[in-house]
DNA sequence: CCACGTCGGTTCCTTGAAGGAACCGACCCT
DNA sequence: AGGGTCGGTTCCTTCAAGGAACCGACGTGG
């Protein structure tokens, strides 16, 4: 990418993905939220080039969306922690996982369902005000296609 | 990019991101979620070259998420439509539109509400069987941020 | 009949981001 | 002293994006 930003849209969907829309941005989010913190545990997982981790990584701190902590001193190393701006995300990637299992899986490879009752969960269209899950009640299983690729 | 893949990736995810993950893809469907339809308008509205508009079309087209329709013969003229799979898009937009306003714009550029009783729409997660809006349902408008920059 | 405009592209060159492999520095263990 | 771990950085190559010019089929006006 030449740029990484789409000058004169005026549209949060065009910021957005100024922030979040480059080459391994959102998958890192993803282990993110699966879990992952370290830089090594990114690296493996992904099969990122380490320039490009460590660029990816450095920008999103930048932007908020990751917290970069200490968890051991001598010699100093940091784990890297999604902020409530990095969480937020959780609807976006939810919506694009249940595309892509109904479009390019055959068998969705990971479930979304409530901790509480094992109730599948999907991401959609609700009027403001009416209740839905928060992130916290929400969990997320290996499904029926997983493995198979 | 180098490649458009990520191989080793048992996610439908980065699925998703493969087939709409590159730049400029997610708001060419937004976009065409607007009404858009042609070449021209396309080229306009986002500033993108035009030989990548061309590739990105290209690409939409194979992969099921645009058609190509004629519109006039002499000389034969085509527009894009999205088809099913491209409208199924729209929830992940939604998420990622709601995540630029929360925390990219300081006012929304775009509302998305109902079409019926004009109340403020959402993207969220909810139980499966619950019952939520249809695209149709919905309509986006002009919002309190809209030509702020 | 010739020039101009419209639409939907293609061609060509330049620039810069991603891939990949090697290297590095601080520390620990044996 | 040698090897391993962790979190990077450096360097080179390759390929996609940006941008501007060009093109072909057609309609329009003078």
């Amino acid at each position: 990418m030449l740029k990484r930003t789409y000058e004169g849209q005026d549209c949060s969907i065009a910021h957005a993905l100024e922030v979040v829309g480059e080459r391994w941005t959102l998958l890192i989010i993803r282990d993110a939220l699966l879990g992952l913190r370290r830089f090594d545990e990114f690296q493996r997982n992904l099969g990122i080039a380490r320039k490009v981790l460590a660029d990816r990584l450095r920008w999103l701190v930048d932007e908020g969306i990751l917290e970069r902590v200490p968890y051991q001193e001598r010699p100093q190393r940091y784990e890297y922690h999604l902020t409530r701006k990095g969480r937020d995300l959780h609807v976006a990637l939810v919506g694009l996982r249940q595309w892509g299992d109904a479009h390019c899986s055959e068998k969705p490879p990971m479930l979304a369902r409530t901790k509480s009752d094992k109730k599948p969960v999907i991401a959609a269209l609700v009027p403001k005000r009416s209740d839905h899950l928060r992130l916290e009640e929400v969990e997320f299983v290996p499904g029926p296609g997983h493995g198979s690729r």
